[in-house]
RNA sequence: GGUCGCGUAGCUCAGCUGGAUAGAGCAUCUGCCUUCUAAGCAGACGGUCAUAGGUUCGAAUCCUAUCGCGAUCACCA
């Protein structure tokens, strides 16, 4: 039980016996650095209940924990804030009960039902970019703190194998590429299908260029539209199973992932299960037939299917079109019901998809509700904003991206770069080097985008380089490998318990007070699907850290008992940051 | 135009279900390496929390309107 607890029920408590009344629940707050004490009840709320003057209240209040709560020592009044001193015991006793839990902070798996995370979910006709990368990195991570706050969870994305534009790269390849290959090349296999998909656009406006020379806005579309035939016709053959168009298609494909796995190997993520389009993009349709015959969805008398959600403040919305061919959301409709077949434990997913999807989800999810399955009151789209050059969007066509690959690799160069300078790597190995420059480097990268709320944009300035110091990546990593120094130093950890007599430094008081607020702040996290929550959490907790490794000695100091706790107290913080990090996707060097 | 999101220090961001004098980092300036890693610590400077109303003991936080930025409103995905 954490102090909050406690005192919850001691202060119902006190106001029940004092004066005879019910408190739905207690108002806390951390006490402020001004005054003396450790944590805060908030006497206004009460107000409600008890009639009176708020600090007599608190008063009277303060006086029953003081006689009635073992650890609170003392307490003191300002207008309606009752700020109650909490005994050094109180905390040793929460510092001797985590000690020698690994998982602390964790909640136990306490759910049958499983969470499907969704993200990444790329298409296969150029390489990932920065903007795959929030989406990466905020979909695994979101998925290690559903972990961590007990539940199960399966990591899968949805595979874009097929469509038009799939077949643009293959047939700029077949046109221009003079028979290319990953091997042939050197080129990474989704950079050289994205080259081509690069290539069919430009060859394209090339000839747009040449045929509209003038003509009505109508003549100059259906001009348009006859360029575009050729890479249509193909996508009908590959609908049609020809067999070129299909091996060209499971060609280009395939080097296309052997660039993504590199890609997604580098950055530390994984997929406990696959999806591809190819294989979805028919389901649904019987869906929306069974729907039809329920009612839940309309036929137009061009034969279209919709759905009426006027009643729900939208549109109508259409689910199939008129020639009985799938839509997006006819798409949709089957994975979802798809996944819950293949793991029927499932219930809730995840959909990490940029924010400019969000009518899509809100219409998708509304459907699936309407559908009648029980699970789709458990569906969630993780929501982000884009990633902004100072420039503006990112676009593909207009080369203006910022590769992932590219990006990876100059933080890692940076973190080299900086590592150089201060040179503390004696005796490291080059494998251990370029390692520990990958770590930090990506360090940097995932905690730059982690620690922002996934809904705000993000404006990334490739001139400036994501920072290594204040509130960063490296800096919490540095904090850890300083840590581990001190223990390879002090020959050995005692873990035995601290005796509940020792008396506490503050800045050992505060470190254990940020260290109570771990479990919480994973619950939190998990809750509000934000790793944002747990990248503050850390730094607070970092810089608590550092502030109390500045001024207080640990291995100098010279009684026994204080030296061997705050080695214990120590190691426990780094335990923590590990862990904390380890829900980024983040890992700690043991030096830097 | 309808809908949704965002607007906090020069810049990048915190600020939980409303609570005490709005917090960090970067940048600028001051100190601190003959004691455990200075990618650090301590401090200074810097704010009409977009604007105007409202709700109440109390509003950056909730409500309304306005302004600014972004997204979205396809038989594209």
């Amino acid at each position: 039980m954490n102090i909050q607890q406690v005192l919850t029920t001691a202060v119902k408590a006190a106001v029940s016996s004092i004066f005879n009344a019910e408190l739905p629940s207690v108002e806390f707050q951390p006490t402020r650095k001004d005054f003396e004490g450790d944590i805060t009840v908030v006497v206004f709320p009460m107000l409600r209940v008890v009639k009176g003057n708020p600090v007599e209240i608190g008063t009277k209040i303060g006086e029953y924990l003081q006689e009635h709560v073992d650890g609170v020592s003392k307490f003191n009044v300002v207008k309606g804030f009752l700020n109650v001193v909490i005994e050094d015991s109180f905390y040793l006793d929460f510092f001797n009960a985590i000690q020698d839990k690994k998982t602390f902070g964790y909640a136990v798996p306490n759910s049958k039902d499983a969470i499907m995370v969704e993200y990444s979910s790329p298409n296969t006709n150029k390489p990932l970019h920065l903007g795959h990368i929030r989406n990466n990195l905020l979909g695994y991570s979101v998925a290690e703190i559903l972990k961590a706050n007990g539940h199960k969870v399966y990591k899968t994305q949805i595979i874009n194998d097929r469509g038009i534009h799939i077949c643009k790269s293959m047939l700029a390849w077949q046109k221009f590429g003079g028979g290319e290959t990953p091997q042939s090349s050197g080129l990474k296999g989704d950079h050289l299908v994205g080259k081509y998909y690069v290539a069919f656009d430009k060859a394209y406006k090339e000839q747009i260029a040449e045929l509209i020379s003038g003509g009505t806005e109508k003549e100059q579309a259906e001009k348009e539209a006859s360029i575009l035939l050729e890479a249509q016709q193909m996508l009908r053959k590959w609908e049609a199973g020809d067999a070129e168009v299909v091996a060209l298609w499971e060609k280009m494909n395939g080097w296309v992932y052997e660039g993504f796995d590199t890609t997604y190997r580098n950055l530390g993520v994984d997929f406990d299960t696959l999806y591809y389009e190819s294989n979805t993009y028919l389901l649904g349709r019987d869906m929306v037939k069974e729907g039809l015959e329920k009612g839940t969805f309309f036929k137009k008398d061009d034969g279209s299917v919709w759905i009426d959600l006027t009643d729900e403040g939208l549109d109508e919305k259409i689910v199939l079109r008129s020639d009985g061919t799938a839509v997006y959301m006819t798409q949709d409709i089957g994975t979802a019901i798809q996944r819950v077949t293949d793991f029927p434990d499932i219930n809730g997913m995840v959909y990490t998809v940029g924010n400019e999807q969000d009518y899509h989800f809100k219409v998708l999810f509304l459907i699936l509700k309407k559908l009648g399955y029980s699970w789709a009151g458990q569906l969630y789209h993780l929501s982000y904003g884009m990633v902004d050059l100072p420039s503006g969007k990112m676009k593909s066509r207009e080369g203006t991206v910022v590769d992932a690959d590219d990006l990876i690799e100059n933080m890692e160069h940076t973190a080299e770069t900086i590592s150089a300078e201060l040179g503390k790597l004696d005796g490291y190995s080059e494998t251990e080097k370029k390692e520990l420059y990958s770590t930090i480097g990506l360090g940097a990268l995932k905690y730059y985008i982690l620690k922002v709320d996934p809904k705000k944009r993000i404006l990334f300035n490739p001139e400036e380089s994501v920072d290594f110091q204040g509130n960063t990546g490296p800096f919490i990593q540095y904090t850890y490998a300083r840590i581990q120094s001190i223990l390879r130093k002090a020959n050995g950890v005692d873990s035995s318990e601290v005796k509940i007599s020792l008396e506490l430094h503050d800045k050992e008081k505060e470190l254990l007070k940020q260290l109570q607020l771990f479990p919480e702040t994973i619950q939190l996290a998990s809750e509000n699907y934000s790793p944002a929550l747990i990248a503050n959490y850390t730094y607070d907790l970092v810089k608590e850290f550092n502030s109390f490794y500045q001024q207080v000695s640990i291995l100098g100091e010279s009684d026994g008992l204080k030296r061997q706790f705050r080695i214990q107290l120590s190691k426990k913080v780094g335990e923590v940051i590990q862990s904390a990090f380890l829900l980024l996707g983040i890992h700690v060097p043991e030096r830097m």
